[in-house]
DNA sequence: GACTGTTTGGCAGCGACTGCCAATTTGCGT
DNA sequence: ACGCAAATTGGCAGTCGCTGCCAAACAGTC
């Protein structure tokens, strides 16, 4: 677990990165397709492990839960947003801080068909959009400050107001993809979201 | 399980019925005061069954899920939610509909020290509200039809802005009740969640 | 080649949940 | 009041995700 000084780029010094990053790939490409060919919940932990020739221990020394087997590890979601918001300048207001924010995050896909097939697995499977609300959630949090002093104090419960523009952001954000998905992918997302708050915000 | 013909009010006539309610009644009153004791993560179902007297198989032929020993069945929300839709007149735009359909969602609750034992438990649990948004979104598909006739199909797909106006709404209704328990139940969560509403809409 | 630290696999166990079967309880007809 | 049928219950074993623990296999260093 020593994070060793590995040259930044090219192949990991030594042995056991290397095979650990293979172990890796090979266990996240194996869930991948089970899940797309037969299902999430259809698929058992043993079965990846068995297919991808590890033991279910090691699985999930690798991968702690069963849904982090679903890649794009989206807890790098949230670093990305509030990232993005924060460095952005005091001037910009709530609303285009945000759209920003879910642009930059969109733009984390390796490629229009990965993403396409997580989503599509996402929004089929009840309990994987249980739990990616649950990551929302603490994105959410994580934002609250952030928004907070962008907005104007006027009346009223400052955190209300902005946690309610934070979740409707992200209302947004589940509406365009659920629509992308079902339009196959045609179009890009941030155009179906910039669709769905003009129609949230009249 | 045969629905027998009971008197509509009053004791129902067979003495099944009678220790039916009576356990049912027993298994949710534990399992509630066990959950603010303690949290509900840490109960187990094996201790409230214990505290309660029935077998764990009982339990769980009484509630399918420990998510059930919640109490005031989140089922009924969502038919609430889309009867009480449903049956406003067609002019009603979709934002009055949708305040109208949460002000009598948020009527069904007994008490108001119930409700805020409910609320404080469901956002300091993660996995209570992961289940809660699930509920969420399938009372969203449910109300899709319904709005979407209420929108103007200028452009665009009717579909996308539906699903955001509709998750918008529960966005609201969330950060409302959240900021309602953070403030201890002070004041109406419908007055919240028109504050929330108008920091999004401007 | 021996020593040290890392990684791995197996096993037992927990908690939610289900299917199955036998035992108990209740209702009803005679 | 008795007995049969239906409803209800409890117990047991098993599944699945997940964790702790311990011994064996392994990479890296001297």
């Amino acid at each position: 677990m020593k994070q060793e000084a590995e040259t930044a780029r090219g192949a990991p010094a030594t042995l056991w990165d290397r095979t650990r990053r293979l172990a890796s790939r090979e266990i996240l490409e194996t869930a991948l397709r089970l899940f797309t060919e037969q299902g999430y919940d259809e698929t058992t932990i043993a079965q990846i492990a068995r297919e991808a020739g590890v033991s279910q221990r090691t699985l999930f020394r690798y991968f702690g839960t069963k849904e982090d087997l679903l890649g794009g590890n989206q807890d790098r979601f949230g670093q990305v947003l509030t990232d993005t918001i924060s460095e952005l300048p005091a001037e910009v207001g709530v609303w285009e801080a945000l759209r920003t924010g879910v642009a930059a995050v969109l733009a984390l896909h390796d490629s229009r068909e990965q993403a396409l097939e997580r989503f599509r697995l996402l929004h089929n499977t009840a309990s994987l959009r249980a739990g990616w609300l649950e990551k929302q959630l603490r994105f959410q949090e994580d934002l609250l400050p952030l928004i907070e002093v962008r907005m104007d104090a006027a009346t009223g419960s400052v955190g209300a107001k902005a946690r309610a523009v934070i979740a409707t952001a992200f209302a947004c954000l589940d509406a365009a993809s659920m629509t992308w998905v079902d339009n196959d992918g045609k179009g890009d997302i941030i155009d179906l979201y910039d669709e769905c708050l003009a129609a949230v915000r009249g």
